[in-house]
DNA sequence: TGGTAATACCTACAACTGTTGGTATAGTGC
DNA sequence: GCACTATACCAACAGTTGTAGGTATTACCA
């Protein structure tokens, strides 16, 4: 699988609507991100169209629209943003981002169990 | 303390390189990235000054060249960083990012014990 | 004191990003 | 069929980033 260029974060909003949906048009994008910020129709059809150039998203025509839909899942997308994170802010160590995660910022008790489970499950699949 | 703007890939790796060392000089930064990857010197002063005109960095005048040092501190700046890829690509949930960072990946028993400690910590914390 | 090396400072440029206006086109409803 | 609306497509522009060359300055060493 080719390597794509990285994700701005505005790119990555717009993936996420698209990730989110399956499939989207350029008035179903609109929607959701101009529910957070004011932004023109416009801009988010440039973005579009360079997010095909680049290979993140593929169209189908359907009707007088295009349908947008994304070359690359989700997790495996995110998972690599966060690893790149890694390497290049924290030399790697999985445990150092964890410590800036949770610096200054306490956890509940529920999510605490979460990630309890999570880490045991990581465990178990190194073995 | 006033928001910054957001720091490049290859601004964090030189902020990185100053965090380390608390002080440094072109030449010691240099020395450090161009270890990693061919750059020339110039770039390196270039990227410092634009730094130092946003704030990052602040210049104390010693002999003949600057010594620069961070304006603020590597864990909070880093702590800054994660959560804001929280926000933007995890909608606020620091479990949804874990799981991106363990997926595909396993954890020592020593990483794993790690980090439960660190859970423990904050759940501690938060109380 | 004159050469060397490191540094600062200035300039430039190409690529990318976010932003949007204008124009053409093509379904959709009346 | 015609007006309306959503979309695509094109062009533009300002700001940021990474890149580096050229030039002036300055400390240091022989």
């Amino acid at each position: 699988m080719e390597e794509l260029p990285a994700l701005s974060e505005n790119q990555l909003e717009i993936m996420d609507s698209i990730w989110q949906r399956r499939e989207a048009t350029l008035g179903d994008i609109w929607g959701d991100l101009s529910s957070k910020r004011p932004v023109a129709k416009n801009t988010i059809q440039t973005l579009l169209t360079r997010l095909v150039e680049k290979g993140w998203l593929q169209t189908r025509s359907e009707g007088k629209a295009f349908h947008y839909s994304a070359t690359r899942q989700r997790d495996v997308t995110l998972s690599g943003v966060v690893h790149k994170l890694v390497d290049t802010a924290f030399k790697g160590s999985t445990e150092s981002l964890m410590m800036a995660l949770l610096e200054g910022r306490g956890l509940s008790k529920n999510e605490a169990d979460r990630i309890r489970e999570l880490i045991e499950e990581a465990e178990a699949g190194s073995r």
